[in-house]
DNA sequence: CCTAAACCCCGGAGTCGCTACAGAGTCAAG
DNA sequence: CTTGACTCTGTAGCGACTCCGGGGTTTAGG
């Protein structure tokens, strides 16, 4: 199948599937005679696990590491188990602060939609921070 | 003072601070003989405000719409505000996408560290979605 | 058979917000 | 006078794409 139906079933546009092979994330497949990416079905499942990872927020280097621990029959397990609690861990902090963010605009937005004239609270707590 | 003091008040690192000079975000001090930045308090107070600006998520470009709504003491107001409610609408989302990918995680993790041996819960997760 | 549309190729540059050099110059303390 | 800390410029790198230009190929329809 060509690079346009790879993409379809795998969730991933064209030029990413084309930027994974440049940084040897997918192997670059054989070509038609006309020079055309030719992939087969495995291609595409592994274009859906990137994809997949992706989505729960691992980095293209954690995806590689998975897919490496995803060959070996060995006990990987573990390895799987300890990247996947890291990267929660990272969310987590990443979730902290984004709610941290999130209160404090919400905070200094209600003081501003108060008043009509003078100062504007927003503008005030940027030029006065309360730390 | 020079670069290292308002970078040291602002909370900036010297080279965030020339970065920002030249993106245009803070304007190019005079500079001594020996030809250093000469930055005076009010270039502190503007890099607080950025790095403020920051912490809250804003992006460079909503920062510098912030300073200039900030310069013109007109109705600017609603500008302001309406500048802050669109950045929290986006912070919002991210924070759902990142709850989503914890719980996510979550529930994979769980239900990998029970089996000893045998198929990753994790990988399989990846390689078959869910979805 | 011919043409137009849809797809594909490649290489390179742009995005955001820094950060990290290299190689040079300046300044203050001891 | 020397040492060390700071500063200067310009450039390149990060991650994960995304877009562009200028071509080539394939396919469906007339």
């Amino acid at each position: 199948m060509k690079i346009g139906e790879v993409a379809e079933r795998s969730g991933c546009h064209p030029e990413t599937v084309r930027y994974y092979e440049r940084i040897g994330l997918l192997p670059a497949p054989p070509r038609t005679a006309g020079g055309y990416r030719d992939y087969r079905p495995a291609d595409a499942d592994r274009l859906r696990f990137i994809s997949r990872g992706r989505e729960l927020g691992f980095s293209l280097e954690e995806i590689r590491s998975l897919l490496g621990l995803a060959e070996d029959d060995g006990l990987s397990c573990q390895d799987v188990d300890r990247l996947a609690r890291g990267h929660l861990l990272d969310i987590r902090n990443r979730l902290n602060d984004l709610q941290r963010m999130a209160s404090e605009l919400e905070r200094v937005i209600g003081s501003c939609s108060g008043g009509e004239r003078g100062q504007c609270a927003i503008l005030d707590t940027l030029r006065h921070p309360p730390s």
